[in-house]
DNA sequence: CAGAAGTCATTAGCGTGCTAATGAGACCGT
DNA sequence: ACGGTCTCATTAGCACGCTAATGACTTCTG
């Protein structure tokens, strides 16, 4: 029952690396979708908002150091609050925005893709059965001793 | 459909925190893990033999400078070849050796504890979709323009 | 109004994994 | 046996993500 660790390992690094390499065709790396996805909603926020609202948790220090990697890059500028200088407001640019379109249709091409071979029926047991496994694995942290409640 | 793309790297992502911990109870850190199965079954084998039995693809480098960690934590020697220069015998500790069990049953106990709430028919389809879905990415790498073939 | 406490982003430091470059050693042909 | 080539491990350098520590700024309190 191990390798179903494995399976899920494997499949993630295939998915991983096959977006990387989907988006870094539209100059934007992997780590850096998650605030892309925020920021193209809404613009303009923090680091500690944009963490606030990822789909993924991720944390605050990540979002900085690929913000500065963003920022190198040309997609987004940096702005002090001027209401509250602790903030930091990360604005897109043209470029981040433009991305937006091709890289969107990328990742959802590269999941149509990697599940082209499922039944829809598969596909939803699929889904089911990840949501469970986050759901359980979300709820309580606890395993060794001390199964209940 | 984008959003399978996240379900599968949320569980893992908790998956793979949820193992580390486990692991790292046992003085043995994730990362660590593949180098250990193969060496447990295979003692004494070289950073590339190793790369080529793993279970997972994984690289030399990567294999190299987590074995350099592996040293300094106590869970391998390294041994040059004396019948070829170039290679490096990599050989378990007393230590590693003694991990083996508790560890192969933490990462047991997890896989249990995460698909608790699936059905065994939910366990299976599971692990269909999975291998479905890493034969498609595994095969051809290809997406953009030229589907065919 | 000052000092304490709270709230931010940021930096430091680690682990994991990759590709590309490097260097040591073995091997092969002449 | 010697030079080129091949095969190794290793190093360099990057991306990504985390926790803990730091520092700047605001806010609350006396």
């Amino acid at each position: 029952m191990d390798e179903f660790l494995t399976l899920i390992t494997q499949a993630q690094k295939l998915l991983h690396a096959a977006s990387d390499e989907a988006m870094s065709r539209h100059g934007v790396r992997i780590g850096q979708n998650l605030i892309l996805e925020v920021l193209w909603e809404t613009d303009g926020l923090t680091p500690g908002e944009i963490a606030a609202r990822a789909r993924l948790p991720i944390t605050t220090p990540t979002i900085v150091n690929t913000a500065t990697r963003m920022e190198a890059a040309g997609l987004l500028t940096r702005r002090r609050d001027p209401n509250d200088g602790r903030l930091v407001r990360l604005h897109l640019t043209d470029r981040a925005r433009a991305a937006q379109r091709p890289i969107q249709e990328a990742r959802r091409d590269l999941a149509e893709h990697a599940t082209a071979t499922l039944t829809d029926e598969e596909r939803h047991h699929l889904r089911t059965a990840l949501t469970k496994i986050i759901q359980q694995l979300t709820a309580e942290p606890a395993e060794s001793d001390g199964e209940s409640e």
